[in-house]
DNA sequence: GTCTATAGAGTGATAGAC
DNA sequence: GTCTATCACTCTATAGAC
């Protein structure tokens, strides 16, 4: 399963060839639709679902714990930022918002970010952001995306981390902003 | 050209197949290869260039010009809404940055971005920014490409327009967080 | 005749499915 | 490994403008 990941990830859907994927995993084609009788999309939807867990468990059930609203947004940036390598990996559910692979997964995508921003809006009310919590929700969400798309252009894992522990300042902002008012 | 443009941004690089380009171009591949002798790389090429002159002359050019901060800031915000078309249009630069396309594209990608940033920065300088300015340029770029991927993966243009006002006041911002200093 | 633009049959290679 | 479909691409033929 993590190969199967890195070739999507690396290639894309259409990159990912059933060739590639069967040297990648080692594994012929016959072993291949032994275990994902409906072929690429099976095994891509196992990937997905893999990563669907991942984040669920890893970033979405701890935003909802019932702890210090500072640490659940700490921990939720620590654990993303772990997860895409500081940018190194790619996030799967954005390579399938575009083309073929947006008709196949494209009610499955949606649903990842929209839990995401769920999950993370109450935390952020919490902070004090108060009616502005639900749109600094899609402001970091998105800006993750962003992060990862400009890292890995610029190949520069640096420019990650700033952007992501400047989205983490954000979600803090509202306390030092009204300590100035 | 907008038609070529049209296909790589709704089915990406290896979803552009040569049949669909001439099926919704309405050449044959003789006409093609005339006008492309490299074939399908010199079409994105050329997409690729006439994206980058238009950003060029429309976005990055007027981010230098001589006139008020404030107003250029927003002119970038407007051209961009308006080329984006509130985020139902895709970025080829973000599409291209991924797999083959990502090996044959990749360093005029990386150029594009850091042209983007390099000539926003000194506009945010202007703003009031100081040293910040960079980094919020860097943020305001990704926060752009972010705002891409999640209008387009939701459905929803508004959300698009939402989080492109949120980056257009953190650009302005200094100047009320500083009269509450 | 020459040139540019056109169509589309035909090439080997490779795709995904089985 | 075998299947058919499709891939990017080449080539030949031909249209009309000058």
């Amino acid at each position: 399963m993590p190969v199967l990941a890195g070739v999507f990830g690396d290639l894309g859907w259409n990159g990912s060839s059933l060739s590639v994927i069967s040297k990648r995993t080692g594994l012929g084609k016959g072993s291949l639709y032994h275990f994902f009788p409906r072929g690429k999309t099976e095994m891509a939807e196992a990937v997905l679902d893999e990563v669907e867990r991942w984040f669920q468990s890893n970033v979405f059930a701890p935003l909802r714990a019932a702890t210090d609203a500072r640490a659940r947004s700490h921990d939720m940036f620590a654990q993303t930022s772990k997860y895409f390598q500081s940018g190194r990996r790619v996030c799967l559910f954005a390579a399938f918002s575009l083309g073929e692979e947006r008709a196949l997964f494209g009610s499955r995508v949606a649903r990842y970010f929209s839990d995401w921003i769920d999950a993370l809006t109450p935390v952020l009310r919490q902070l004090g952001h108060g009616d502005d919590a639900r749109g600094l929700a899609e402001e970091i969400v998105a800006g993750i995306q962003g992060a990862l798309v400009l890292s890995r252009t610029s190949g520069d894992t640096r420019s990650f981390e700033r952007l992501m522990s400047r989205l983490e300042t954000a979600a803090l902002g509202t306390d030092s902003l009204e300590m100035a008012r």
